[in-house]
DNA sequence: GCCGTTTTCGGCCCGACTGTTTTCAGTCG
């Protein structure tokens, strides 16, 4: 069993123990704890047997070291089983309605024996649910509009996806007078590959207090909008025709520093903030930091007032997820993270030889242009047919023509000679060795997906890496690949055995891949990876976006000297797998 | 159930919005 399907069996018995209207304080622990889990790059199942081990983890003690010493064991925990069997699991689904609380799932459990969506859609055609207490008129036709909307879409977005929503609607907002700034908060502020929804704070003198409600129309009336959800005097939220919520909040400028913080979160990183403000003799709200004697306020203008107040560095969005930076930010020993900047040559990218839109020439200049050192042209081998991949005969004339780019460039740029090839079923690769070393970049990847179990996809990608040409693993967990899901691969014992062999090991920064989470990456640092992050472009506009890419990097608390091509070109080569 | 600038017991973040509540409970972020 892996990680998150423990951490879901937690955070599910937190749920369960909320609707059986448990300690609260309790089943905060059980929702830290699935957090924890979550976030971890302990291998949970690996490390169970030892409770010492456990216990090392913040927000597992001896109850939920025992737990997960249960779940490595059984496969379950038995107060979930319990409770289960006392409620049903058509109740943690009705919690995934909006509006609909543990409370409210008690109370249909307790008055209507209501245990699943279905039933609930059911009670309300047939009337039952009409002289409950808290359900009148409007608390039904909700319910009823949001099993709609539950069955019609779910889940979370793309963060390009939702940033270029935020764009749309900020250009939007901006159009109206005395809306001055559009910040978008929330994970699409901490660099998260997803966003559940889009947070947008507005300020500017149209959202002076008690005089929003002009703003507030001017936001409702954004065509874009599918149907509104709420609206205030300072919050209005609507979801979009795709399904994805938007909360929009307006205030007063002298507030922006404190609601940024506040909206920005995580929550675990916000609850953690506050509890040091409280020990200060402060209290932190989305208004202001203020002294709790005479409530005046100490800082809320901008955000590195409130840290500075709070005796901390400002700490940037990536790291806010409670995962020490609070403490760093207080010793002032926050690590100083990579950059765009720092990046000077991108590793991974396709050309007209294949599936690209441009030539060698084409891409190197725009690689100049956008202020790298070198790069490797790395086109697909013959196995990807579709993409008119290279065959042995046409990968070495490839290389010819690289090359020669390299010599028309004057040293202004170095093109380095690569491929991406395609690592087979068995684990073999699809191009002779003698051609693989011709090449200064091996990119050895897995595109054709096969039936397989874990353990054939883990020793397949393991056989791919002893091959002594390979230099570069890349996007080890397939994700979002071909739109399906990440392999099932054992990711740890992969990363292990590439940094045991000196292969370094990609971040594919194209939003559609974002090949390592921050999870990923932590534990590839850990492990002694060589990591390189790369663009993976087909096209020379896209060469420089390394956006989202880098925010992974960032909240894996990288900084430039653990990714290799921060070198310079030569020293970069060096620190590869020597070639054989 | 976790945890320690409150320190092994007794704490555990804060405010807006909604609906039905005649003063507030529930949900959400």
């Amino acid at each position: 069993m892996d990680n998150p399907t423990m951490a879901r069996l937690l955070a599910e018995t937190a749920d369960l123990l909320e609707i059986d209207g448990g300690d609260g304080f309790r089943i905060r622990s059980y929702r830290r704890a699935a957090e924890a889990a979550e976030q971890t790059t302990v291998d949970l199942m690996t490390a169970a047997p030892s409770t010492s081990l456990l216990l090392e983890i913040p927000g597992i003690g001896k109850g939920m070291a025992a737990n997960l010493q249960a779940i490595a064991a059984t496969g379950t925990l038995p107060l979930r089983d319990e409770l289960l069997a006392k409620y049903g699991a058509g109740l943690l689904e009705l919690l995934k309605l909006p509006g609909m609380g543990p409370k409210t799932v008690a109370l249909l459990w307790d008055a209507a024996r209501i245990a699943s969506i279905d039933q609930l859609a059911e009670a309300i055609e047939a009337g039952r649910l009409a002289g409950l207490p808290r359900m009148g008129e409007k608390q039904i036709e909700k319910l009823r509009k949001g099993i709609e909307d539950y069955r019609r879409s779910a889940g979370r977005y793309r963060i390009d996806v939702a940033e270029e929503e935020a764009q749309r609607i900020s250009a939007y907002l901006l159009a109206f007078p005395g809306i001055e700034k559009v910040t978008p908060a929330g994970s699409l502020r901490r660099g998260r590959e997803t966003a559940g929804d889009l947070d947008l704070l507005v300020t500017g003198p149209a959202c002076a207090p008690e005089h929003t409600a002009a703003a507030v129309e001017h936001v409702a009336a954004y065509p874009g909008i599918h149907d509104i959800i709420a609206k205030g005097e300072n919050k209005i939220s609507f979801h979009l025709a795709n399904g994805l919520q938007v909360d929009v909040r307006l205030l007063p400028s002298a507030s922006y520093g404190a609601a940024l913080q506040y909206f920005t979160g995580s929550k675990a990183h916000n609850v953690s903030l506050r509890q040091r403000a409280l020990k200060m003799g402060y209290t932190l709200s989305e208004w202001a930091l203020a002294r709790l004697d005479d409530n005046s306020t100490v800082a809320s203008a901008t955000e590195q007032d409130i840290y500075t107040a709070l005796g901390m560095d400002w700490i940037p969005p990536e790291l806010r997820e409670n995962l020490g930076e609070i403490e760093a930010a207080a010793r002032h020993a926050l690590p100083r993270l990579i950059e765009r900047a720092d990046l000077r040559g991108d590793l991974h990218m396709h050309t007209n030889a294949t599936d690209g839109h441009n030539t060698i020439r084409e891409m190197a200049e725009a690689a100049l242009a956008g202020g790298y050192q070198y790069i490797a042209i790395t086109d697909h081998s013959k196995n990807l047919a579709m993409t008119n991949g290279l065959d042995e005969k046409r990968a070495l004339e490839h290389v010819q023509r690289i090359r020669e780019v390299d010599r028309q460039m004057e040293g202004r740029i170095r093109v380095f000679t690569g491929i991406e090839v395609d690592i087979l079923a068995d684990g073999s690769l699809d191009l002779d060795d003698e051609v693989l070393a011709q090449m200064e970049v091996v990119i050895a990847s897995v595109h054709t997906r096969f039936e397989q179990s874990r353990e054939e996809m883990t020793a397949r990608v393991l056989r791919a890496v002893e091959n002594p040409y390979v230099r570069i693993l890349g996007h080890p967990t397939g994700r979002l690949l071909l739109r399906r899901e990440p392999f099932a691969l054992d990711l740890g014992t992969v990363l292990r055995r590439a940094a045991e062999l000196g292969v370094a090991v990609e971040h594919n920064a194209a939003p559609e891949r974002l090949d390592l989470n921050d999870r990923d990456l932590r534990l590839a640092k850990e492990l002694g990876c060589r990591i390189v992050v790369d663009s993976d472009s087909h096209d020379a506009r896209n060469l420089g976006k390394m956006d989202y890419g880098l925010r992974q990097l960032r909240r894996a608390w990288l900084g430039p000297e653990d990714v290799l091509n921060t070198l310079g070109a030569d020293e970069f080569l060096a620190a590869l797998r020597p070639r054989p």
